[in-house]
DNA sequence: TTGTTTTAAGTGGCCAGACCAGTTGAGGTT
DNA sequence: AACCTCAACTGGTCTGGCCACTTAAAACAA
């Protein structure tokens, strides 16, 4: 006998695809309740429950206890976050981890000279002047600096992208503000931001690249 | 009320992952059991079945029935495959898995340059070797393909990076398959292959990059 | 002693049932 | 019409049970 029958709770969470591609169900639409599937698929309610917990660490779904469980957007940031949670465990990884922001963040920006819209250059201008405005009053605008950088990378429009650097960036924000905190940091960062703005409103991509590839170096993450 | 305590199935997972931090517990270790776990962290059963089937599903963890729970290798390939199992739904997303893993490859390979060793670039002639033979046979040469790209991203020394690659990869096999079944694009490949591989034995990087860029855009994932 | 068989303990897989704690909406009260 | 109240439903969790499988110790046979 070597017939190993998949485990039920796998075989629950292709059900639950399937139901979803078959009946055209979107982010934001519920899902039958526990009891229920486990009614409708004839299996435990266990096993319905670790099906729904796993999909849920990846965030495929979201649970609300007194209403149900619902399909949850393209907002997977966690996979990778948990990805390296359970993987970064020594300072090589680190590294490694700078390195793959950087690439990820570099390439971004080449695509996002040619796809920025309008829009969101001028929202660029907007943060670096609230960041001036922040700095101006003695406070550290890590804010601002975040926003800098992840709409450039939302601007290259590719949302798996977007995913991995959140994830990997969202990681290290100790270390950027850490970074800012850096004697005679913030002036510096600011002007390569601005110099970075300039390019991406001319889209001119190698300027843009070549900025950035010094501000990523300055600012040692 | 608006103390929202966090699921038990999560902090079931944190504990897992400070145990293995603790017991500096590695890939192959095995895990207590299910219900020293439920015994010792005071919590029932089922809690923790769904917190290891959650792990188990994202390739953390294997579990033998009758045996136990064991910590797996750095395998989390499985990710990303899940991942767009679910998400898969529309052209646009697989169109931005085709250029992030096109943005990645190149990167990795341009960090090789500096990075491979001397027997990594011996293998990569010799799977360019074994994929002519078997051409020859009439047979595809599938995984020599795979084996000859993996090659190059594992020799940019930077596992992160290699997981990303792989997790990207690995949901494309079918597409590889296909592409190199295509009229003619075989010896083709092979070729362009053929010139990557011997950029890299010099270092070349500007030529390898080239190379790659024509290669991906041939293959046409 | 050595090699084999049996058996008991341990482990994951799964289920049924129970109770708690929120949410919701229908029906009654004001 | 606006406001309760409460029953029904939903997820969250625990308990305890039974099954199938693995392993190693114990019993047995050679």
């Amino acid at each position: 006998m070597s017939s190993v029958q998949p485990k039920v709770y796998l075989e629950v969470i292709k059900q639950i695809n399937q139901m979803i591609n078959e009946d055209q169900l979107v982010s934001g639409d519920k899902l039958p309740s526990e009891r229920e599937l486990s009614d409708r698929l004839d299996v435990g309610r266990s096993s319905v429950r670790e099906a729904l917990r796993a999909l849920e660490l990846l965030d495929f779904i979201e649970t609300r206890r007194g209403e149900g469980t619902y399909i949850k957007s393209f907002g997977s940031y966690r996979l990778v976050e948990i990805l390296l949670s359970f993987l970064l465990k020594d300072e090589n990884t680190r590294k490694e981890l700078t390195e793959t922001r950087r690439i990820i963040e570099l390439e971004a920006l080449r695509l996002a000279c040619e796809r920025i819209t309008n829009e969101s250059v001028r929202q660029l201008g907007q943060f670096i002047s609230r960041a001036k405005e922040e700095w101006s009053h003695g406070d550290l605008p890590v804010e601002e600096d975040y926003l800098f950088h992840k709409t450039i990378v939302e601007s290259c429009h590719n949302r798996l992208l977007l995913n991995l650097w959140v994830s990997l960036v969202e990681y290290n924000k100790v270390a950027i503000s850490r970074s800012l905190q850096r004697e005679g940091r913030m002036p510096v960062s600011l002007s390569e931001h601005e110099e970075i703005y300039y390019a991406l409103q001319n889209r001119d991509c190698e300027r843009a690249t070549m900025a950035m590839k010094q501000h990523l170096e300055n600012s040692r993450f």
